[in-house]
DNA sequence: AAGCACTATGGAACGCCGTTCCAGGGTGTG
DNA sequence: CACACCCTGGAACGGCGTTCCATAGTGCTT
């Protein structure tokens, strides 16, 4: 299965054919599909197998949990990015170890707040969503443009047209260019998140309902 | 353009085929190359079409600011629900028409928020990943699985699955299988989206900085 | 009216992919 | 020695995205 991710790395999601993969491992494509069914599963494993990785390398617990619940997803975050193409196919309603693992230590954490039982369920969920789904988003686009062009220059192109657009019909995107041009994806990532669990932590302290 | 919506709508994204969609529009497959550049390009046109129906039927803004932001959240996330495919489709880093105008919209709220302007760049982009990359998530799962299979079904299964699970590996999984079998996909959006809110009204109210 | 450039068509053909099939090799058991 | 089982790998199938090209329509110029 490391094959796998290799060429998942080399080439991303669509360059991976079971061709190419049996080359690799010297054998036949018929071969393969005595270990998984067909491709879908063969790229969930391998993104299950990253999302292992990432599990094992988040650092122990230090401050309270909600602090343990930002680390968590910043480490996570980070691991995806360095495989984009698993991004978009680690998902939240979890069948695989390491993706109900990761729900598990999210529901573990979140139940560490204070929040009253009956809320854990669904904000366990909303922070498993918001990570897998927001990194998708941000790692995953950049498989689509082509690999050729620099991320600067594509946010420079994408910066240029947003200047040409009509400031009465784009009044918001024609005078906020700037912040386009020199941003941080990672910072994207945790503004969100902060933003999350600063909503989680007001709605745990008491006397202060939503 | 509609025609591909409706193919999509009936077959998903693997069954919408150049020579399908040449057959319903009684023409050949070579045609289609005339008005889009590739499968990538006709599927993403197809969302963002999409999505300009969901942007048209946002009610217009009665409350405050971050009032208007969550009804054109759900708005988006109701529309993309209706058409799977596309959910996955819909990104955050625009290009297309109506991905922008989305952008543009969110903006415009963040702006009447009173945070303080440099600050309305990042936040935006928080809530138009969390909006794109929320629904995303639980939206399309789905498609992989059978389209056999009843949601239900699936979670019964999945339950039973958490349950049989070791409580020493999985602590929380296994005592929260009953939230599991009856909750509402919508209930998650609307909570991890009520949380993000809160957690700007926090940073925007004066004398609690995050 | 005639010619011309340009837009648009649609069907045939190409190459590649996921997947299936199956004849056989290896290994451990009676 | 034979049988059963796990596993291999190469050939073959059907279907896909995409390209190519001869040709039809359309409107503008002369």
């Amino acid at each position: 299965m490391g094959a796998a991710v290799e060429l998942l790395d080399e080439h991303g999601e669509r360059g991976l054919t079971f061709r190419l993969l049996a080359e690799r491992l010297s054998t036949g494509p018929g071969a393969l599909y005595w270990h998984v069914a067909n491709k879908d599963e063969l790229v969930a494993l391998a993104a299950d197998h990253v999302l292992g990785h990432a599990l094992a390398e988040v650092p122990p617990p230090t401050g309270d949990a909600v602090a343990g619940l930002r680390t968590l997803a910043v480490t996570v975050f980070d691991a995806l990015d360095r495989h984009a193409w698993a991004a978009s196919r680690v998902t939240a309603p979890a069948t695989l170890a390491n993706a109900l693992r990761l729900f598990d230590r999210i529901g573990t954490l979140v139940a560490r707040t204070g929040l009253p039982a009956e809320r854990h369920f669904e904000v366990s969920t909303a922070i498993s969503y918001y990570i897998t789904g927001v990194s998708a988003q941000i790692i995953a686009p950049g498989l689509t443009v082509s690999p050729a062009t620099s991320r600067e220059d594509f946010l420079a192109r994408t910066a240029d047209r947003w200047e040409a657009l009509d400031p009465a019909d784009y009044p918001f995107l024609t005078r906020t260019t700037a912040n386009l041009r020199d941003h941080d994806d990672r910072d994207q990532f945790t503004t969100g998140l902060d933003l999350l669990l600063t909503g989680l932590n007001t709605t745990t302290e008491p006397g202060r309902p939503a």
